[in-house]
RNA sequence: GGGCGUUUAGCUCAGCUGGGAGAGCGCUACCCUUACAAGGUAGAUGUCGGGGGUUCGAUCCCCUCAACGCCCACCA
């Protein structure tokens, strides 16, 4: 007894998605298994903020790591999709300030550390698991035992371990230097957090009075508020206009200090004045000047940014304010020669948009100058591969000039410093313990340095800390030496320096080793006018709503079909719509054959019992197989899901379906079992192929068409190509059929013959062979060209008096008609046709009549230009005969 | 200032080591045909940014110009 299941004809994704997840997660299906592949496969989840809110990048990266994961769980690999959060220091402890102080009026100084990192760690719990639940409605099919914080035991006995080690080897050193002050965080950044932002200032020019001397120097400044500051005057050495005054005394205007005039290199005799006020204390470039002349230094600024009681009267403004009012009483006093608008770039934080303002202050700072250089090393000699490859010169650039990176953070939320002082002996020393005494004269009079971390340090160590290191026990757990180096790294390329670029420097510095095999660099999403997702436009995709709107499937088969090696997706929901309307298409390609289910096998036992269709399909589904393992291999996902888009609807729904209807409603029960099994068998298979793209859907369907012992599809095999499976004989034969009824359908449109009437054909080709093939599959033509009476022979042959006439290579197309027919239009058609095949033809011609190319050209291009020459010249033929005759 | 990238059908983009241009969406016409109107059938559209070169042959390689975008860079 058939048993059929009304189903709806519009598939509905919301109870699926619910549903196959959860028996997905509780069956443990996410959980690492050696499979046949005997190889394990890891891929460790970007760590999202736990301020976050899943975003369409996120959801790109879902998918990107998702469906690799899937692919090579279904190969047999042993996989490990590591999910984690990140404690995310400086958002983080920013949101936290924040919704403090709407609520109560109070900054964070207003409480201990403790109880202020209370209320972060409270907030945490409260807001930090939403983006996970997010990441499971995308499909993530991580474990999610191995779920991590970075502020989590093993990731803070890793930050301090690596901390402690360099410490010891003295490559992470304390220093007062000139750093990028953040002056609303109040704390310092790394380089890498500064932002250059073109901004419309003056350059101000300044008389510098020389002492005991008429003369002066004119001096270009963005910044006259830092004057006070100063403590030289450079001029380039070789400039002819003030080298004489170098070993002077310039007297700075306002506060009259006196300060040298010195020569120095650096100085740019085109640019402003080519006289250059020297601040030590607030310019990246004076302090380096500043350390050749051994020039003091003057801190003008206090930790908000405001101008420090170094500064007179101005003291206690901002620096913008002081700007303007220092001009307007340079002004006053005459000293003000000139004042030009000037487009220039000032650095502003990252996070919190201010300008930064650099500044001497004592950090902690990595030398990174050795494990840069071996990070760079490691990818020359490809140890780590990026994809594509040019995002490997955007790693080298950063890479091949360091700078020691500034760690410490005046914050509170993150890693503490694991560094400890003596307030008795004064001693200093780094540990990985909490330490109650001095190690030195074992004073209990300590403390620990207060500062935390840059986020990017423990990051940086994201790969290993996330398997257990250095803690020996949790390695074991977490199968350290299975899963470490991961196979591969998927971001965006806005944080290679942030962050792969430190992942490479840590773990070839802790393990010798690098940590990802791969690097796939996918693209940043965009709204559909290529602009950036941001609140203030308002363009931002919300993934929930396209999950809620269109389904997780289709949203993830929108991605995937736009991640390949491109640096944008410009995403728009219309198309996440037409996506949808794709996954609706497999649904009812289901329905289709859901009733005749039982009647066949999922296997096939004799393929030399199949026909032509039969052979055809497995040979486009082969071809498919083979082009999607090898696009996932590359990380191709555009190119692997357009292969199987094409299979699903142009090849299985368009025309095997259409060409099993005659054998599906027929009597013989033998051919249709056979069918049957057929279209199941493909259809398993095709399931299987999209599974990794879109999880929800072919988990559900398989559910309706595995056998009773068999599991559920994530754990199935991954199709492969198969040689048993290459028939290309009838997929050159199929094309033919596909061109010939494409071309009927086209006469029968040009003279509007109504779809329900049936129509006779007439064939006329130079090809036995095909005239046998056609006159084989007159049941085809008449399903699906709606064909009374087909007849096909050999050109020899009169053509039919009144038909409308096209013409193909090695086939004539004559379908007669009753009424009258309109000659003018038959000829016309079929002289377009003429003349673009000419045109075709005289480029085949010329090759052939060119020495050089039939000298030059491969063997095998010659062989297609000859065959396509000979069938074109034939068309031709044909064409010009039939007008000839209409014609009379 | 340095570097990278993009420019192909109305829109968004593919086009692998050079052999004669594709997809999706949109558009037009006709169809509610017994899996699907979230559908079917047929159809239109490209000086492959401009110019030059290499080659038997260039969307693809080289040079050059132009437009757009991104990243990096010490605020004279």
């Amino acid at each position: 007894m058939t048993m059929t299941t009304e189903l709806s004809t519009t598939y509905s994704p919301k109870e699926s998605e619910s549903k196959w997840y959860k028996i997905w997660e509780k069956g443990n299906y996410f959980k690492p298994k050696k499979g046949k592949a005997n190889k394990p496969f890891c891929i460790i989840v970007p760590p999202p903020n736990v301020t976050g809110k899943l975003h369409a990048g996120h959801a790109l990266d879902v998918t990107t790591q998702d469906a690799l994961i899937r692919f090579k769980r279904m190969k047999g690999y042993e996989t490990l999709f590591l999910p984690g959060l990140d404690h995310a220091g400086i958002s983080t402890q920013s949101v936290v300030e924040k919704m403090v102080w709407e609520q109560e009026k109070k900054t964070r100084r207003d409480f201990t550390r403790e109880e202020f990192l209370k209320k972060i760690w409270a907030w945490k719990e409260e807001y930090g698991n939403t983006i996970l639940d997010q990441q499971k409605a995308m499909g993530a099919s991580c474990d999610w035992d191995y779920l991590t914080f970075t502020l989590d035991p093993i990731p803070n006995q890793a930050v301090k371990k690596f901390f402690v080690d360099m410490y010891n080897e003295k490559l992470i050193y304390q220093s007062d230097y000139i750093v990028n002050w953040d002056p609303a965080l109040q704390s310092a950044v790394s380089d890498a957090e500064v932002e250059h932002i073109e901004v419309q200032g003056a350059f101000y020019h300044i008389k510098y009075q020389i002492k005991g001397s008429s003369e002066h120097l004119e001096v270009a400044t963005t910044r006259p508020e830092t004057l006070f500051g100063d403590t030289a005057v450079a001029v380039n050495p070789n400039d002819e206009r003030y080298k004489h005054l170098i070993g002077k005394i310039a007297v700075i205007p306002l506060c009259n200090r006196e300060v040298p005039i010195i020569g120095d290199e650096h100085v740019d005799l085109e640019k402003g004045t080519g006289c250059l006020k020297v601040t030590p204390g607030h310019d990246f470039n004076d302090f380096e000047i500043g350390k050749r002349h051994k020039l003091p230094i003057i801190n003008i600024l206090n930790l908000d940014g405001t101008l420090n009681n170094c500064t007179m009267e101005f003291s206690g403004l901002s620096c913008k304010e002081a700007r303007k009012k220092i001009a307007k009483k340079c002004d006053e006093i005459g000293i003000l020669i000139d004042t030009k608008n000037h487009v220039h770039p000032v650095g502003h934080g990252e996070r919190s948009g201010v300008i930064i303002e650099p500044m001497i202050s004592k950090q902690w700072f990595v030398n990174v100058k050795e494990m840069s250089r071996v990070a760079v090393e490691a990818v020359e000699k490809g140890d780590t591969t990026f994809y594509p490859k040019e995002w490997e010169n955007t790693y080298f650039s950063w890479l091949r000039d360091p700078k020691d990176w500034c760690v410490s953070r005046q914050l509170w939320w993150g890693h503490q410093i694991p560094v400890f002082y003596c307030k008795e002996c004064l001693h200093q020393w780094a540990s990985e313990q909490n330490e109650t005494e001095c190690s030195k004269c074992k004073s209990e009079n300590i403390y620990q340095d207060p500062d935390v971390l840059d986020t990017w340090f423990s990051s940086g160590l994201w790969p290993m800390s996330t398997l257990g290191w250095p803690n020996e026990a949790a390695m074991k757990e977490k199968k350290f030496d299975t899963f470490f180096p991961n196979s591969v790294l998927i971001t965006g390329f806005d944080i290679i320096f942030f962050w792969v670029a430190r992942m490479m420097m840590m773990s070839l510095k802790t393990q010798q080793q690098v940590p990802f095999k791969d690097v796939y660099i996918h693209a940043i999403v965009r709204d559909k006018l290529g602009r950036k997702m941001s609140k203030s436009l308002g363009n931002g995709i919300d993934p929930f709503d396209m999950i809620e709107q269109y389904g997780t499937d289709a949203f993830r088969f929108s991605l995937a079909s736009g991640a390949g090696y491109n640096r944008g997706i410009n995403l728009d929901p219309e198309r996440i719509g037409g996506f949808r309307n794709f996954i609706n298409k497999v649904w009812n390609a289901y329905r289709f054959i859901q009733p005749h289910l039982n009647s066949g096998q999922a296997t096939l036992n004799n393929l030399a019992e199949l026909d032509h269709h039969e052979r055809w399909i497995l040979a486009e589904l082969n071809t498919t197989a083979k082009a999607m393992n090898e696009a996932l291999e590359i990380y191709r996902y555009d190119e692997a899901s357009s292969a199987v888009y094409s299979f699903v609807y142009d090849k299985y729904c368009s025309w095997f379906i259409e060409l099993s209807k005659n054998i599906l409603n027929g009597d013989d029960s033998k051919t249709k079992a056979k069918r049957v099994s057929v279209l199941k068998f493909v259809f398993r298979k095709m399931l299987a192929l999209l599974h990794p793209i879109t999880p929800f859907i072919t988990e559900e369907l398989w559910s309706h068409l595995k056998e009773q012992n068999e599991d559920l599809l994530i754990t199935q095999d991954y199709p492969e190509y198969e040689s048993q499976f290459v028939f290309k004989d009838d997929q050159d034969k199929m094309n033919k059929f596909i061109e010939v009824i494409t071309s009927i359908r086209n006469l029968r449109a040009s003279v509007n013959i109504k779809p329900k009437d049936e129509v006779n054909v007439e064939l006329f080709s130079d090809n036995h062979e095909l005239i046998q093939y056609y006159r084989a599959n007159l049941i085809n033509f008449k399903e699906l060209a709606r064909v009374r009476e087909l007849k096909a022979g050999s050109k020899e042959l009169n053509r039919p008096n009144k038909s409308i006439v096209n013409i193909t290579t090695h086939t004539e197309i004559f379908v007669p008609l009753e009424g009258v027919i309109d000659l003018k239009d038959q000829i016309a058609r079929l002289e377009k046709e003429l003349s673009k095949t000419e045109i075709d033809y005289k480029k085949y011609e010329a090759k052939m009549n060119n020495a050089n190319f039939m000298k030059n050209a491969p063997e095998n291009v010659r062989a297609e230009v000859v065959q396509s020459e000979k069938e074109l010249k034939e068309k031709i033929k044909s064409l010009k005969e039939n007008i000839a005759q209409f014609k009379e």
